[in-house]
Formats: structure tokens, C-alpha cells, sequence
DNA sequence: CGGCAAGTTGAGCCAGGTCAACTCCGGTGG
DNA sequence: CCACCGGAGTTGACCTGGCTCAACTTGCCG
């Protein structure tokens, strides 16, 4: 009896896509996978919990962003990393952690997988393990590039630092210099942490010294690479776009040196 | 022929400490993995780069602090990640990432393992694999946990919380009260995206009001375990000890409700 | 005991947070 | 078709936590 590619996964871009998990798959395994897994898909801002995380808590994201959200005891809300589609997020044993929660941002769909044929299929077929090896490792190395932004970027240099991040992730590019950002103002603001109002300012700032356009608060124009790349470097030379305070300095403060 | 543990095996706490690596291993395949091993010790301040990294570029951590440095174009420093015994941290194909430095906290001694017999031993050992992944995965949270605190919280947040954080990770615990910093003051502010004067004021204030006692410049007494809970936790109630300008209050500002 | 690095203390300042008002836009229902 | 609403984003004015710079103290090593 010959067994034929399941149609969700023919279109799923962890099959197609031929650097993914499911592209290393044999047939067999594929089929097997699907028997095992759950597809769901979340509006924006719902939660994901309950059965799903639980039973199939190897969770391939197929579209969309989804985020993990820490939130403090007065309410400052974070977002402390981003999942997006292509990506496989392993939340074996995340109820010995009381880390935060997987919230959708916009529209999230994903394919949640059995942890028992995830670890059959990690044994038997070196390639998909590299993936799913390279995919964990690359989690922990984006987060650390994330802390340490964070850690000492000033906001224009965050920013600048994420239009590139964005850039690398995204899978399909629009045009060469047109990059998705497939967030809102308010949950960049708690990636990056800082506040809706100083992304605001800085894309207008950035806007002003024609580096970036904003077409469609979602979709960035990069017009001045090189010097977006010496300001995410955290370039001194970027300091002379440093200028949040314009209204200061038209008031008569002296200009720096 | 019988084959015996190998001696620098035998006292390594990746091998004697039942939950780590080296622990799930047959004796064969500890001896294997050993022979195609290299260990070395680094100083305070020195770099892990050249063959080491490139030849076993899985790296155990057998004692002392390890950590991933970032410099940006002007100066500025930030330390991503630390890396402590016990941890395996995997740098295979860390070329392609122009990232970080590995720079030794303190005298570090750490076992480069082989990718190949690495390899052959996550495939073939079910446990060790379930530790390597495990380990893994933390480094991935734990980076992801360390973004979002440096991401929304105050200085004084951030230090509480890496009490805790030190507490957790340590395997040795030398007093129930008393937790071992291994860090200096600058390395630590680094982690936390702040200065060292910072670090320097908010211990200070954190003795004034008896939460916590430096004894020893890496050895901190807690005193007031649920205070330091509420602070790191972000609990508005933690905003009374928050008076870093202390100063200012003296000179007569009136006191917040 | 002398010299250097690490840590501490003080004074002043500024990047970005906060708060409040306003604009923009998509959806809804009368 | 337009008036209304609510949420997201923007703008302005002001304030403050923590950075900066400089001077000082402490601890460590030869």
C-alpha cells in the first residue's frame, strides 16, 4: 500500500522549504509524524495552553509569530523571544518552569508534534536531527544576541539592530530592500524593551536622517544600509543621529562637540 | 582487556555528578568519548579560540565560569551568556556567526569533546542525549529569561533576580542562606547591562535596608528572602527600597505617596 | 612597602520613561 | 452613507533612574 504526502504537510512550508524539519523526512516518517501531531491555528493575542502544549508540546510554527511573554508583578509586560514560521519550539517539561506565556502575534498556525515520534525521528535520521539540533542552538545563540543588545543599546541602536534581525529571519523577501516587520509598534516596543512612544520617535528620527522610509508601519524601506548597519554596530558616528531631543537644541542648547 | 575510569574522568563533576553528561555513559563509551577529548585551563580574562574550539568544539565546562562576550564598535562591552560547570555548550560551526568572544571569568578548566564521538553518543545513548538536550534548552530559556530582565527591569530588579539566578545554578551550596558570586563587580555589571557605581550603589542600598549582607565580595548572605523575591519579581512594594539618589531625599524632596 | 587594579563615593546631567492630549483608522449600526 | 466608537499610533512637556566623570579607598601582588 503506497502512502502519499499528507496534503497539510504539501503545503507547509517545513516541508517545502528544503531546509527544514520535514524536508529531511522519508515518506514513512512523515505520514508517521502526522498521525502524531495537531495542527491549530490562534488570532492574535490568544494564549497557547491547555491540551495542545501538553500532548504535542513539539511545536513547529508553520505561520506567523508567536512570542514568549513574561510579565512582572505591577503588569510591565515583556516579550522575551520570538518564534517564527519554520521554527520548532520545544516545551517538554515547561511545567517544571513557571516561564511565561506563548501568546499569538497575529495570525499564528502551527503543528504541534508528539514528543515520542519527535524523539523516534531525532534517533533515526541524522538530517532531521542536525535541523532540530541547529534550529535549538540557533534559539539560545539568537537570545543571547537579544540580551546583549538590550543590555547596552541605546534605542536607536535596538532598533536598527532588529530591522537587520527581521531581515535574516524572514523567509520570503518582498523586495531587496523591504523588510516585514511583523509586529505591532507596542510588542516591538516590549521585544526591545522600551515604550511605544520611543519607537515612535525613532522611526521618525530615522525617517528624518533618510536612512529608513515606513511605508506600511509594517513593511521598512531601507535606504541607507550601511549607515542603519554602523548605527546597529553601535557606531560613535551614529551619535550624530542621536538626536531624540530636537526641540532642545532648536531652543539653543549648544551643539556638542 | 578490561578498561578502567579514566583518573581526570573520575574526579570531574561531569562524570561524578549523577544528572550531568559524562554520568550516562557506559564505560566504553566514556573512555571513547575521553580519547577523542582534550582538555585545557584558561586564566582570568583569557580567550578560548584557535584549535581548541575548532578541533572539539563541544565544550564541557569542568569548573570556573565561562562567558560569551560582545564588544560593540565604540567600546561598549556586554557579557550574553555565562556558562558554568556542569554545561555543555556546543560552538560547531560558530564561524558562520560573527559572534561573540568565549572569555574565561576566574580559572575555568573545560574538556573539548569531538563532534563525531559527540555525535555518536546522542544517538546511541538515550539518556546522555536527553541530558545534552535538556542542557541545551536551558541555555535557550535561561538566555531567554535573562533578555526579558534586562529588557523591563531596574537595576535593582535585575541584581535580585541574578541572586537567584546564582543560587539556582550553583551545585554546591555552601550555607542555605549564602550564595557564591562568581563574577567580579565589572564582569557582573556587564551581564546586567549596567555600570559597576551602579552595581556598587544598589548593593549598598540593599545592605541599608538588611536584605541582604556582602560578606566576602563573592559571597552574599541573603537575609530577607521574600523582600528579595518581591524586588526581583518587579513587586511595586520593592519601589521603597528604590532610593539609589538618596541624597536628593535628605536635601528635602518631598516623599513619594 | 609601593604600585596598580578593582571597587566605592559624590555631583551633575541626559536618554528615555511617563503622562496626557491628539490623530488616524477600521468596524459598526442607525 | 455618515456618525460614532475604541484601540493603535503619534506628539509634546516634563521628570527621573542610572550613566558619566572624577576623586577617593581598598585589596592584592611582588
Amino acid at each position: 500500500m503506497t502512502q502519499d504526502i499528507p496534503d497539510e504537510c504539501r503545503f507547509c512550508c517545513l516541508h517545502y522549504n528544503s531546509e527544514n524539519f520535514c524536508a529531511k523526512l522519508s515518506l514513512n516518517d512523515l505520514v508517521e509524524l502526522k498521525a502524531a501531531s495537531k495542527t491549530t491555528s490562534l488570532k492574535h493575542g490568544r494564549e497557547l495552553r491547555g491540551e495542545v502544549p501538553r500532548r504535542w508540546p513539539v511545536i513547529a510554527i508553520t505561520k506567523g509569530v508567536l512570542s514568549l511573554q513574561h510579565i512582572l508583578h505591577d503588569g510591565r509586560l515583556t516579550i522575551a523571544a520570538l518564534f517564527m514560521r519554520g521554527e520548532i519550539l520545544d516545551v517538554r517539561n515547561s511545567a517544571d518552569r513557571k516561564r511565561g506565556k506563548l501568546i499569538a502575534l497575529g495570525e499564528v498556525e502551527l503543528c504541534g508534534l508528539s514528543a515520542d515520534v519527535f524523539e523516534y525521528v531525532i534517533v533515526s535520521n541524522p538530517a532531521a536531527r542536525t535541523v532540530a539540533w541547529g534550529n535549538i542552538r540557533s534559539q539560545a545563540f539568537r537570545a543571547m544576541d537579544h540580551a546583549s543588545d538590550l543590555a547596552k543599546k541605546h534605542a536607536m541602536e535596538k532598533l536598527a539592530s532588529f530591522i537587520f534581525e527581521c531581515r535574516n529571519r524572514q523567509s520570503l523577501r518582498i523586495q531587496k530592500d523591504k523588510v516585514e516587520m511583523p509586529l505591532r509598534r507596542s510588542d516591538l516596543a516590549a521585544y526591545l524593551g522600551m515604550q511605544p512612544e520611543t519607537v515612535s520617535r525613532i522611526f521618525k528620527n530615522l525617517e528624518k536622517n533618510e536612512i529608513v522610509k515606513v511605508t506600511d508601519l509594517s513593511i521598512i524601506q531601507i535606504l541607507n544600509a550601511p549607515a542603519l548597519r554602523r548605527i546597529a554596530n553601535g557606531d560613535r558616528m551614529g551619535h550624530k543621529y542621536n538626536l531624540l531631543h530636537q526641540a532642545n537644541v532648536k531652543k539653543g542648547k549648544a551643539a556638542r562637540t
